[in-house]
DNA sequence: CAAGTGCCTTTATC
DNA sequence: AGATAAAGGCACT
């Protein structure tokens, strides 16, 4: 199945599965593979078109962030020379609507990890609790259900080399498979008031909340702040702050809360309502190209 | 190749 | 409030 793309809506799927937002998509060839829900999507880019298969059209807009006015998101994030260069890079990398479930237990196994391990982590979870599916000859793994999650036992989880995140993942489980969370209406509700329901689940604090809203429940001016962004922001937005305030987290590695605060609250009001647009593009041209 | 460093941080404790 | 330490283990240099 085919989808043509307008030039007025740019979309660049290699940068959009490759950014660091999900972590079960991989490129055979010329195509990607992922697993999406309960089925194996195939998709390719060529010029103006996606080549789609084993999905339908409506989902996959969905999923891929189609229906977002990307251009009019761009411009209005283009608050300077450096998210510029970052968008001129990158164009056309979109936000997934990703499924909550699995992006919340996803960034709890995200914390302290870099990318590559962490594919390796979700990929053990979904290999040894997921169900198999085929494509193409190869074999996929749908992502854990919260039950089999929460009825897993330590062992099990510990031979996924989670390590400490371990107990995090599965007391979470337990909570969302006793129906202690309701995503759909986190979705509904403000930034505000679906960030602390997710601060109560045990694993997540500000950072892992902010990417799990961003990625998973429509709040695009979620402004997660990891190493990488605290470089760009040492690098390029130093005048923000007061001198003493940027010595201060220069020094150490980690943030307090109300430092990480103060960080993610400059993206929110520099860079508006689509703040964590914004951060997508300057965290993965600071990935790649520094 | 071994060993050190870093990793899209959170939590517990003082 | 703020500082400090601990917590897997993999990937990269």
């Amino acid at each position: 199945m085919k989808i043509k793309l307008n030039p007025s809506s740019p979309f660049n799927l290699d940068a959009t599965l490759c950014c660091g937002q999900t972590f079960r998509w991989d490129k055979q060839g010329e195509w990607w593979y992922g697993v999406v829900g309960e089925s194996v999507l195939k998709i390719r880019q060529t010029e103006n078109c996606l080549e789609i298969e084993n999905t339908d059209t409506h989902f996959v807009k969905n999923y891929l962030g189609l229906h977002d006015d990307l251009t009019s998101i761009l411009s209005q994030i283009s608050k300077d020379k450096h998210i510029k260069q970052a968008i001129a890079t990158f164009t056309g990398l979109r936000i997934l609507r990703q499924d909550p479930w699995e992006c919340l237990i996803s960034y709890i196994c995200a914390t302290y990890k870099n990318i590559a391990a962490i594919k390796r982590m979700l990929l053990n979870l979904s290999c040894r609790l997921g169900d198999k599916v085929w494509l193409d000859s190869y074999d996929f793994y749908t992502f854990p259900t919260p039950e089999k999650l929460a009825k897993a036992s330590a062992g099990e989880l510990a031979k996924c080399s989670l390590g400490y995140r371990a107990k995090y993942v599965h007391e979470t489980a337990k909570m969302v498979y006793e129906n202690l969370v309701d995503f759909e209406r986190l979705k509904k509700t403000d930034y505000d008031e679906a960030r602390a329901e997710l601060l109560r689940f045990p694993g997540i604090g500000q950072k892992v909340a902010d990417c799990i809203l961003l990625f998973s429940l429509d709040k695009f001016e979620a402004f997660p702040i990891d190493v990488w962004i605290k470089r760009v922001i040492l690098r390029h937005y130093k005048s923000h702050f007061s001198a003493e305030f940027i010595s201060k987290i220069e020094d150490k590695q980690s943030l307090t809360n109300r430092e990480y605060e103060k960080l993610s609250l400059f993206g929110r009001k520099y860079f508006g309502k689509f703040a964590g647009y914004a951060q997508e593009y300057l965290y993965h041209y600071e990935r790649t190209l520094h």
